[in-house]
DNA sequence: TAGGTTTGATCAAACGATTGAGCAAACGAT
DNA sequence: ATCGTTTGCTCAATCGTTTGATCAAACCTA
């Protein structure tokens, strides 16, 4: 690891020559000779300036934390993808923080920040993590932004066009001549549901159609929980002949379970997916999903982050462009 | 952000005393009364040390990088989640760097290191980077451990017992009395690969079975080159009744080109995938796998990477404990 | 050629934490 | 009472980089 002095010993000038001419300073008045010697140093030394000097001088390390609290999620890795190339194009890295409960996360995140590790936080809020939750950590001094998830205090966010993507689901059943459909949701205290829950109603009723409270359950995101629901529904007298499932890792285990009740996919029962994910290709029947935006809902949260950073500025923003668009495959069938 | 000199100050003491006492260092000689007023300033301000300032004085951040080719690798998850418990006991955190290709991540980790972001780096090895791309990456310098691959210069790695597993994987087949058993590998470049194939030889042999080389495929461990590899096996005049499948995601989109080919899991063709995943569970049928010790690989290559950047120690160990375990579900039936 | 401006560089302080060296006060021994 | 030792604390240098201030030399102008 060489130093601005071993390149200034080098090529025989001072050390804040070389600082000007490799930071290439707009004022930096360095003769074009001198310049080529420093430049020729640094590279014959193979320099790269000190990231712990620097993020010291600047008090700004140019790392951000993106906290999630499940790597299997269906969502994370488009959404990393996403916020990594933003955060490379803002010359920034990401520190991967994953974070089971919110409690831990809150003494990480506090620490992260304290210590100037980072200059900001990025949160994908779990399901099961409430808005209150996240009150105690995120008061006021964190540059932070919810993903995903929203409150209305001191804390920006963006989050899918939830309302939206269940429409698509709903819409495409609808046209295959749907009319008894139900919801297998996440937990109600997460932001998501509620907001594809919202989504639902909505679409329901603007196809004129009535909802069947027992139709919609709300176990949860994962596999398990799909399962829980695809239980539930098959004990009922008169069952829907969709759903529309909130997440496509409760997909997935709700199939296996349908496959278990002898429940057929998509003679007995059609289902759409939200979020399109390698898995939904790899199942039988082949889910047919909904993509949402979430490479965008990174680079977007990347740009948001940044902002905050910068300045006090805090805005929620819903990820708009590209629509929620739906992935046809094979597990819907008309009716 | 408060520091020393203002905790100095409201404890009425020099900095260094506040040092002393907070990193309480043995040879401290402060008297309980000063020592209360700083721990009491100290905890007033919140006071968290600056951890760019360490980081210039040690030149030691306590960050490694771990470099993954791909987020939805099925030993990821696992392997991530050992790296971090191993990590955080040991005072570390960790970087995650996905680097699709090698190129690009050379030029990362040259620069995670070469600007001391980092102390060490874990790499994954992509089942498409050969042993020698790392070669340039990896002259000497830059502390770093080989997670799952090998090489025989200067530099460590921890590798799982591939070759055990995949003798569970064949055992469990010919216990059920198949004779003509195929291999599903990993390109032929990846160390990995190389294992297993040599673990289903010697499994073969002991077994006193003959191994057919058309029942032997080596397309990669993605889901599509799974389908390729049921393609191509399904075209044989003679076929298989048994396969083992060196990673459950090709197994996953073995199993969809199956069923697209009529081809019925398990009655026609039983299957034994390497890796456990929420995904195997939630297959159809679901997928009998062999567990591999994923969380201890993480474990003990964060243990290696910390003893290798304390030291020059290189060594090359073998994930042992614990053993491959085979996962009964239902992708394999008696012959 | 004297006086002023521009050019091309260097000096030195700062960021925050650590730590060997130094120093005054209190203490103990003779 | 004098001299060494211990105690309890502060001074100051250091890590590597940035940057306003400074300064000598070269250049321009009248």
């Amino acid at each position: 690891m060489s130093t601005l002095s071993d390149v200034a010993a080098l090529a025989g000038v001072s050390i804040s020559a070389v600082s000007r001419v490799l930071s290439n300073a707009p004022s930096s008045r360095v003769s074009g000779a001198t310049r080529q010697r420093i430049e020729d140093a640094a590279r014959e030394l193979n320099y790269h300036p000190n990231f712990a000097a620097r993020a010291l001088k600047f008090s700004r390390t140019n790392v951000v934390a993106l906290v999630v609290p499940d790597l299997t999620n269906a969502i994370f890795t488009e959404l990393m993808r996403g916020v990594e190339e933003a955060a490379a194009d803002l010359g920034y890295m990401v520190l991967l923080a994953r974070a089971e409960s919110m409690q831990p996360a809150a003494a990480t995140m506090a620490k992260l920040v304290g210590e100037g590790r980072v200059d900001g936080v990025l949160v994908q809020v779990g399901d099961n993590t409430t808005s209150e939750d996240l009150a105690g950590i995120l008061d006021g001094r964190v540059p932070a932004v919810l993903i995903n998830s929203t409150r209305d205090d001191h804390v920006g966010s963006v989050i899918l066009p939830d309302e939206a993507g269940v429409a698509v689901a709903v819409r495409h059943l609808v046209e295959l001549g749907h009319t008894s459909i139900g919801l297998v949701n996440g937990l109600p205290t997460s932001d998501s549901a509620s907001r594809r829950s919202v989504g639902f109603e909505r679409a329901m009723t603007a196809a004129g159609l009535r909802i069947n409270p027992a139709f919609v359950t709300s176990f949860g995101y994962d596999p398990q929980q799909g399962r829980a629901a695809m239980r539930t529904l098959s004990a009922l007298a008169e069952r829907p002949t969709a759903l529309v499932v909130a997440n496509v890792n409760a997909a997935l285990g709700l199939l296996v379970e349908a496959r278990t009740l002898g429940i057929a996919v998509p003679d007995d029962l059609s289902i759409v997916a939200i979020h399109d994910a390698w898995t939904a290709a790899n199942a039988w029947p082949p889910l047919t999903t909904v993509r949402m935006p979430l490479y965008e809902l990174g680079k977007i949260s990347m740009a948001a982050i940044f902002d905050r950073i910068r300045s006090e500025a805090i805005d929620d923003v819903v990820v708009t462009d590209p629509e929620p668009e739906l992935v046809l495959r094979e597990s819907t069938a008309r009716r």
